[in-house]
DNA sequence: CTACTTGCAAAGCCTTTGCAAACTA
DNA sequence: TAGTTTGCAAAGGCTTTGCAAGTAG
């Protein structure tokens, strides 16, 4: 099995760490513990997920440091924002944007990254609609592959 | 130019109204109103701006209906609603998913459905990931032309 | 010590809901 | 006339903000 350094949790978690240091921001127990769930981001955990998860813990941590951390990362783009309706998701371990399958009938959230076409479809809309393309959001809804027993 | 039947207005706005009909709806005029808006979609309007366009005909016009007869017409799939942060788009045009392009200049909403690949990447995620998918939403932020200048 | 961070509660924003009055068929 | 639709205001759900108290460096 190939390991991708890039998207190894230690790694993701020391780049992160980094970028705040950079930043100014003073590292809490609190964040420490968030940007060890971000580094994995296992299911793509939203705000209310990891409260929940952080908690345990923590159990005087509030909902809003946890948006006020997750916005620090987002404007460090060290986090990508899955924007489902009314209800962000948070990829922290590849903090940039690709496919999301999310299956209707269990709630998953799966990573699509790894459908081709991606880098094409990005030139073609350059090419066909002279469009710049800088970020994008691509959900795929439907069922996954444990739902269609 | 080749007119595509199923997008000319005129007749989307007659298959919005038989739906409908067929469902047993009342046909009120703020309905037909919004359903002459929607056939058209020109710029993808939120319920907001679909407000304010209605309100000059129809001063007591009010959002809630707004809202009550665009989940009708999502119910029946005489709309797409392009759903953007906090802020969903609606698409009664092209009332099926499609690739949209948001320039985060002017904040246009334009269509990318002449992009190929769709298809494919549809075909390529069912195959790579055994996932049925039943519903996209493919959304390209960047810059567009006219704002490139 | 100083400035940043926290938790709490309140406020914001978009959207939905409850209900009596108005209206379609 | 019967049942649907409307407008209004209130409520909902997620996210952000203000501020005094707490804390990292």
């Amino acid at each position: 099995m190939i390991i991708n350094t890039l998207l190894d949790p230690e790694f993701r978690y020391q780049t992160m760490l980094n970028k705040l240091r950079d930043r100014g921001c003073r590292m809490t127990s609190h964040r420490l513990a968030l940007l060890r769930i971000m580094s994995v981001s296992e299911g793509h955990p939203n705000a209310t997920q990891l409260y929940e998860k952080l908690r345990e813990p923590f159990p005087t941590i509030s909902l809003a440091t946890i948006y006020k951390t997750l916005l620090i990362l987002k404007e460090d783009g060290q986090v990508f924002e899955i924007d489902l309706h009314n209800d962000s998701h948070y990829d922290g371990n590849k903090p940039y944007p690709h496919p999301h399958l999310i299956c209707s009938k269990c709630g998953a959230i799966l990573d699509g990254d790894d459908v081709s076409f991606l880098n094409a479809i990005n030139h073609e809309i350059q090419e066909k609609y002279k469009f710049q393309v800088a970020q994008s959001q691509l959900l795929f809804y439907g069922v996954c592959q444990n739902c269609q027993d």
